[in-house]
DNA sequence: TTTACATACATACTGTCTGTATGTAATCTG
DNA sequence: CAGATTACATACAGACAGTATGTATGTAAA
């Protein structure tokens, strides 16, 4: 069987991304060592360091992938949804039923920002959950739902409670108050932008 | 000279804390090999595993002490006021100009809960900031300034976001522009939480 | 279809770092 | 001041990341 390089290439690129996505979730990035990842890839490190610069640009790959999907599902909730409204309230419910994921919570959460450096991991982000929440902000100042505000800055600032939400929730010894909790007070502020 | 065992050991102990967060501060806690921090403390890395267990061990202490030295400013502000309302907003001020501290953004937020892992990170910052916080959330709604609401996962939530609104601040081309936009969202979540 | 090359990997090695084991000096106790 | 304990220093072992080099596989032009 002869294959093209690309199909090589790809095949053996998400191989070692889904290992370590699998491996980096399991453990967090630091207790993985790279040996780990090829073996449970099928290849060896040689592969590995041939499509990735180091061990962070493996990781890298693994955190856009994983912020990739994982924001494709939310927006998907607020255009799904009739109005838009609605498709906020419903984005956040699929957000924090979402982050139980323990590939978001130590992945993007806890290992990024430290891994990568916070600008890095900023500059991932802002591609793509961050770029669709601060979208969201913005029709919804437009269509007068809320009032008229700078909305970078608060989206940053939504986004980092949500995501506290999320690990406060996964943590708690009863999610369902805590999500409760999390829902009312992440309701206030919203209920504090309003136009 | 002959000093004792304890000023022989809190010396020490301190040399290795206060070179640890000065480099810890500066690179980042994996890019900072022990053999540097005792170096710069003036000692051997047999001191550094006499006092503490390992690198992390350091990592901790000096976590905690940064925490600690942190919040007692901030908290101080609180105390000082004449009353709760202008006390948490001189607060807000105070800790926001204090993130800009690199100690602060690169140990206590970055580092700090993908080294010791989000469960230790917390119960840290639960005895410290975030015990002020609460505290001063839990008055609030006592004096009747705020609504009657569960306070703890929020405390949680508005930390995240304060912190967020430190890192934000410190990485922006016009940190003041960003401060004012900060302080805006920060007050319409404040807003929406008033009785 | 063979030759020349590029790409995709594998293997072997090196330097760095953490943690440990062991040795030595300083302090404390009776 | 002898013995025990504490505080450190030194030497070492294992693990790991990254690199250098070798090999196999695919690609493309002559």
């Amino acid at each position: 069987m002869r294959r093209s390089q690309q199909d090589r290439s790809s095949s053996t690129r998400s191989a070692l991304t889904t290992a370590g996505r699998a491996l980096f979730a399991a453990r967090g990035y630091h207790a993985v060592p790279t040996d780990e990842v090829v073996r449970t890839a099928g290849v060896t490190r040689g592969a590995l360091y041939h499509h990735f610069t180091d061990k962070k640009d493996l990781f890298r790959a693994v955190v856009t992938e994983v912020e990739a999907e994982f924001t494709a599902k939310v927006s998907a909730e607020v255009t799904a949804a009739p109005d838009l409204a609605t498709g906020m309230f419903a984005a956040l419910k699929a957000f924090l039923d979402l982050c139980s994921d323990p590939e978001i919570r130590q992945i993007a959460l806890t290992d990024a920002p430290a891994v990568l450096g916070w600008n890095d991991w900023r500059a991932i982000e802002a591609e793509h959950g961050l770029g669709v929440l601060t979208e969201a902000l913005t029709r919804a100042v437009e269509e007068g739902l809320l009032a008229p505000q700078p909305v970078g800055v608060l989206a940053r600032l939504v986004l980092s409670a949500l995501n506290e939400a999320a690990l406060v929730i996964a943590a708690a010894e009863d999610p369902a108050q805590a999500r409760a909790d999390a829902e009312q007070a992440l309701g206030s502020w919203f209920a504090g932008l309003l136009a």
